[in-house]
DNA sequence: TAATATTACTTTGACAGATAGAGTAATTTA
DNA sequence: TAAATTACTCTATCTGTCAAAGTAATATTA
């Protein structure tokens, strides 16, 4: 299980990631995040809120109420075009983090 | 420049890396590291310094002064037997993570 | 059908890492 | 000798993560 300080800062992308294939609600969310990393990683709950809010609060994603449920209510997120364009950008943006931190983390053997 | 949330978290391997190499003050392991990263990362003094006193409560590392200086008095750090063992440790972990970060952010384009 | 499990979301408070900002002090350079 | 640079320290603040506790509806099982 990979500690969480070392993914934080990633939460947005990847959840934004995963609402841009689909709309989805937080439970399912989180079920796919355990079961596409096999239990690597799991999102806490709170914490996955925590990010809907975030996420919603800089526009990036919008919310409503589905009408089928199976248990609570589930709310829906829906990426916004300024979401997409975020996305992409922050994919760049690892792409050159993963860089730089193997400038130092290479050749260790 | 990295933003500092993506980076966060790393900060211990980096620093443990640089030091690794040979003993080291603050100072030195700042500029060390913008030259490394052509300026896409700085550390902030004030992060540094965190880091080490961080790194030396769960004795990673350990720290004397040296005696020759150019202003202030330079403390240098060393890693310790067992700071080498977490090093390997997180350098593994780091490849972990890249591998799961990966499972989210690729085939974007 | 009543008890229990599961699904689903929310709120609060605490904690840890990063950092701005201000300060101390010695040495170098202009 | 004034200003710049080197070098470290401390405090207060911000942000992201998360444990814990709660609400509420549906599904299962006894």
């Amino acid at each position: 299980m990979i500690r969480s300080d070392i993914i934080r800062g990633h939460l947005d992308s990847i959840i934004l990631r995963l609402i841009l294939e689909k709309d989805q609600y937080g439970y399912e969310i989180s079920k796919q995040i355990s079961l596409k990393t096999k239990d690597r990683f799991q999102i806490k709950e709170a914490t996955l809120y925590a990010v809907f809010q975030r996420l919603e609060k800089k526009e990036l994603i919008e919310s409503y109420f589905g009408n089928i449920s199976h248990g609570g209510k589930r709310k829906y997120y829906t990426i916004t075009t300024f979401g997409k364009a975020y996305l992409k950008e922050t994919v760049k943006e690892w792409q050159e983090t993963k860089e730089i931190i193997d400038l130092f983390m290479e050749g260790l053997d």
